[in-house]
DNA sequence: CTGAAAGCGCTTACAG
DNA sequence: CTGAAAGCGCTTACAG
C-alpha cells in the first residue's frame, strides 16, 4: 500500500491510449487536444480509447513539455468580503469548461504577501493571471513583466498604457453616492471607511468632489480607519460619529458591512433612518436589501467583472486582440428605504 | 515577445543553481528540499546560489519526476456560505508555510460535479485531499480509494472504518438547539431548513430526538426546502410559518442566514422576538451577534476544523500515525437576545 | 555524504 | 495528415 518511492502514477498514459487506438502518441496527443488536423476517424478512435481507459492527461507532464500550464492564477486581497467570492465564482464558471485550473491567491491586502504569491505562482507557469487593481510593489510589477504572462486587471479602470482592465470607475461610484444624498437634501455628509485600499480611496475622492461641487464641507466628517471592514466596526464607527457630530444627516459607507452595522446600531439607539440620518452603502451585498430599513447601496458588477476578465484573458490566449483595453461595466444605485 | 513555441521557461533551473554552487544537480535538489544528509557547507552554498538566481523549483518537473505534487485538493460544497470560507482560510494558513498549494474545488452541492472534480484533480497527483463530509457517489469513493491519495473528512464525524474525520456531531448540535428552546419553556417548536445536505439532516435528527424525549410533537412544524439557504429565503419561510402556525413559540434554523432573514422579517412585521417566538440559528456567522435582537446561535468550529484537518493530513504525509480517527471539536451555544 | 544514469509523461520542432 | 526523435526540469534508484 505504500506509495513512497514509486516513479509511475499507475494511471493510464498517453502511450497506452495511443497503443489501444493504433496511432502514435503524437497523433493521440493532437487528437485529444483538438489541435492540428487529425483525420476524423483517427480522432474518434483516440477519443474512444481515452474514454475506455478513463484517461486524463497528466498536467505536470503537459506543463513541463510545453513550458505552459493550464492554470490561471487569480490574486485577490480578501476572501472575507463576499464581493470577491462572487468574482471568483464567475471566473471559475468561465475557466472550468475550457479545462483551465484556477489557482487562488489571497494576499490579505498585504503588498509583500502579494509579491510572494506572484513569485511562487510564476513557477507554475500559469497561462494567464487575473489581478485585483493596479496597486502593487515594483518588484511584483517587474516579475510580471519579465514573465510575459498575460494579465488582466479587475475592479478598477486605468493602469499603464497597454494594461487590460475590466471594472468600473470607483471614483464615479463615490460621486454618485454623494450626489444621491445631496439630492435628498442632506447637507452634513459623512464618509465612513475601513481597509483604505486604493479603491476605497478612489471612492473617497469621488465623494469629496461631489461635496465640493455642491459647496459643502468635504472632509470634516470623514472617519477613515485601516482596520478590516466588518459589521461590528460599522456599529462602532456610527456610534462614534454620532457622538462627535450629532447633526450629521447623511452617511456614505465604503462597504455594505459597515452600513449594515450602522443601520442595526441606529435601530438599537433609536436613531431614525433615514429621517434623522440617511445611509448609503457600497457593493449591495445580499443582506443589505433585508435590513430594517432596507439599505440603499451601490450595486457593483462583481460577477460580471470576473466573467469579463476571464473572457478577456481567454481571448488573449486565443491570440485575439482585445478590442477595448478598459472595459467599464458601470454600477447601479439601488435606492431603498435608508435614504 | 511571442512565447508560442518555446520549450524552455526562461527561468533559472536546478542545473544552473548546481553549477553556480559547484555541486551536482542531485545534491542541489537534496539541499533545497532538506532531505538526506547534505554537508552543511554545501547546503549553504546551494541556498546562496538559489537566492542569487531567484530560483523557484518548477512544480511540474517536480511532480512529474516524483509522481507526486505538492498540491492538496480541498473539496467544498459551496463558497457562498461564509462557513466554508473560514475553513478554507485556516487550511491555507497551515498548508502554505509548508510549501503546499491548495486547489479548491466547489461542487455546488452537486454529487456529479464532485465526482468530476475528483476525476480531474486526481490527475494532478495531489499529495492529499480534504473532503467535506462522507456523502458522495460510489464512483467517487472508488476513484479515491484506487488512487491511494490520503484523505481527511471535514465537518462530520464517522464514516467507514479507518476514515479520518475532523468535525463535530451535527446531531448533538441540533439536539442542543432544541434543548435550549425547551429549557426556555417553549413548546411549539419549529425547524426551518434549506439546502438539506446530509449535515442539515443530521441536525434535524437531533432536533427531533430532543423534542420526542420532551414529549413534544416532533415534526409537525418543520419547513424543509432544498433551495439554497439565504437571508431572503429565511424572511419568506418565517412569514409562511407564522401564517400557518401563529402559535409557534420557538424556531431553530439550520443556518444563520435563514435566522437573520427571519429576525429582520419579524422586526418588520412587528413580531416580538423572543417574547412571542424565540429563535436559534446555526454557525454563528459574523452578522448574527449584531442583529436586533442579537441572535442566539450555535457556534461551529469551522476554522478549527480546517486547521485540524490540514494538520491531520500533514501528519499523515509525514508518515505519522494519526492517533484519533475522529477528532471531535465540539460546538458552543451562544445565548443572546433572541431566545 | 555525493553523483552518473535513467526516466517521469507529455509536446515541440522537424520531416515526410 | 502522421510520426520518430529529442527534450522539458526535476527526482528516483542504484552505486560508491
Amino acid at each position: 500500500m505504500s506509495r513512497t518511492g514509486s516513479r509511475t502514477t499507475g494511471r493510464p498514459t498517453l502511450a497506452e491510449v495511443a497503443r489501444l487506438s493504433g496511432v502514435s502518441p503524437i497523433t493521440a496527443s493532437r487528437a485529444l487536444r483538438g489541435v492540428s488536423t487529425v483525420a476524423p476517424e483517427l480522432a474518434e478512435k483516440v477519443a474512444a480509447a481515452a474514454a475506455a481507459l478513463g484517461y486524463v492527461a497528466n498536467p505536470a507532464a503537459r506543463a513541463l513539455a510545453s513550458a505552459r500550464s493550464h492554470s490561471v492564477v487569480v490574486l485577490i486581497p480578501s476572501l472575507s468580503n463576499q464581493l470577491f467570492i462572487d468574482t471568483l465564482e464567475a471566473i471559475h464558471e468561465v475557466m472550468r469548461p475550457r479545462g483551465l485550473e484556477v489557482l487562488i491567491g489571497n494576499y490579505h491586502y498585504d503588498s509583500e504577501e502579494e509579491e510572494n504569491l506572484i513569485r511562487n505562482y510564476l513557477a507554475y507557469q500559469p497561462c494567464g493571471m487575473l489581478l485585483t487593481g493596479f496597486d502593487r510593489s515594483d518588484a511584483a510589477r517587474q516579475m510580471l513583466a519579465a514573465s510575459g504572462v498575460p494579465c488582466v486587471h479587475m475592479m478598477e479602470l486605468g493602469g499603464e498604457a497597454g494594461a487590460l482592465s475590466v471594472g468600473f470607475s470607483q471614483q464615479q461610484a463615490g460621486r454618485a453616492a454623494a450626489q444621491h444624498l445631496i439630492e435628498r437634501g442632506r447637507r452634513r455628509l459623512a464618509f465612513i471607511a475601513a481597509q483604505l485600499d486604493p479603491r476605497v480611496m478612489q471612492r473617497a475622492e469621488g465623494f469629496r468632489q461631489a461635496l465640493a461641487e455642491a459647496g459643502l464641507q468635504a472632509t470634516e466628517l470623514e472617519m477613515l480607519t485601516p482596520q478590516p471592514s466588518s459589521i461590528a466596526l460599522g456599529s462602532e464607527l456610527f456610534s462614534q460619529l454620532l457622538a462627535q457630530a450629532p447633526d450629521v444627516d447623511g452617511i456614505f459607507f465604503c462597504n455594505d458591512d459597515l452600513a449594515q452595522g450602522a443601520v442595526l446600531q441606529a435601530l438599537r439607539q433609536g436613531v431614525e433612518v433615514p429621517r434623522q440620518v440617511a445611509m448609503v452603502g457600497f457593493n449591495d451585498l445580499p443582506a443589505s436589501a433585508h435590513m430594517v430599513p432596507r439599505l440603499t447601496s451601490i450595486r457593483t458588477p462583481r460577477a460580471a467583472v470576473g466573467r469579463g476578465a476571464a473572457q478577456a484573458l481567454l481571448a488573449l490566449l486565443d491570440g485575439k486582440r482585445v478590442a477595448t483595453e478598459q472595459q467599464d461595466l458601470g454600477f447601479e444605485l439601488m435606492v431603498r428605504e435608508s435614504s
